[in-house]
DNA sequence: CTCAAATGTAGGCGTTGTCTACATGTTGCG
DNA sequence: CGCAACATGTAGACAACGCCTACATTTGAG
């Protein structure tokens, strides 16, 4: 044997424990909450020393920041993917972004759980910021392009957009939220995830 | 003196330790997040031992119950006065019900953080679960009334009851996450409250 | 092959939650 | 008024945690 790892008697070394530490992780902040996510809890079920994660994340923020980075860029990318499937209408972009990230963060809920846990984006280094603000930024034009072209062309702008961008946002949280029977949406996820989407940028007939 | 503290010679008994504590506690989630909670730390804060707080809350998930069942009494509240104060068209009781629960949620964001936080509300008590879906349901039920008056006739009820829920809860998310500069939502909060959930549930000429 | 770098182990320190025993105010009742 | 029960605060203990340091083992570049 060279790497990998045997499974009768442990090797010293993991192999990969940072990345095991990491969905070790997002299990245990979606199945029991941050607060039970523990480094030394994550070394015991990983069979490692209680330090060995000190190697790869110094601090438990360190953890948390890298779990929010991971989540973001999976949701950047989702949304961003959908969007290039289209054309250039504003209004069937900024749908599709919605679609896209939306349909996301309901399969992925673990991730997308740790992504909005407004303890661990608070710990959020600048270059994953940085992104998600480009992110918010290329929603805004998109918002603001569709209502140059009729979009409730009354309300301001800032609410406008506020209310796109809380929708997916908001439902992800409640689907997610602890008392929320998942029997409930007992129906195809993409038609679902359209259905929403089509509540808040309608796109029938373009 | 009977009672009351005074302020040199710190007595004995600190005479409201259970309501400081809870003021207290919103206030430290609110500026350091919940990580930063520590019983020990409260103790601190209000000058008394470190086990005093264990008379009145056994454990810290006690205080994050008391928590959370004091912010979720303030926006029923809230939600079900606002309602009350307009008639029986279902719309308008809709539209009124968003618009008292979002003010409410943007004129206490410490509460509402406390309240929206997932590893709080984990920890809230059977009573306060009944509670909520009471008003879960009320909003289910008024919701089925505007669809059956043509509100959005082509969608499933139940995801028009998510979409319908989401957007106050959505928008208090992002207004409240960290990075939202909130120079954005520098007009009335009224005008900008009717204006968001007039976008959900339209009264105009009702 | 050699040796430095990467990775894991072991132990220690300070902080925390929570338990227990004790101390001190407060209050109801004769 | 006095005193006993009670409510409330104090102090010390213990285990678990984050995180530091010293040491051990494995890996990989030269």
């Amino acid at each position: 044997m060279t790497t990998a790892a045997r499974s009768d008697a442990r090797p010293y070394h993991h192999g990969a424990l940072r990345a095991s530490l990491l969905a070790r992780a997002a299990e245990v902040v979606a199945e029991q909450g941050l607060e039970a996510l523990t480094l030394r809890g994550l070394a015991r079920d990983l069979g490692v020393s209680h330090g060995a994660p000190n190697r790869h994340f110094r601090t438990r923020e360190d953890l948390l920041a890298a779990l929010a980075e991971e989540a973001a860029t999976q949701a950047c990318e989702a949304t961003l993917s959908a969007m290039a499937e289209v054309g250039d209408d504003p209004w069937v972009r900024l749908n599709a972004m919605g679609r896209g990230y939306l349909k996301w963060a309901l399969e992925n809920r673990p991730l997308f759980r740790v992504f909005t846990h407004p303890d661990v984006s608070r710990f959020a280094d600048e270059s994953l910021v940085a992104r998600m603000q480009e992110l918010d930024s290329l929603v805004a034009e998109t918002v603001r392009e569709t209502q140059a072209t009729g979009r409730h062309p009354q309300v301001h702008p800032e609410l406008l957009n506020l209310y796109t961008t809380a929708v997916p946002w908001g439902i992800a949280m409640i689907v997610d939220h602890p008392g929320y029977e998942a029997s409930r949406l007992n129906m195809d996820i993409d038609e679902a995830v359209a259905q929403l989407i089509e509540l808040v940028v309608p796109i029938a007939g373009r």
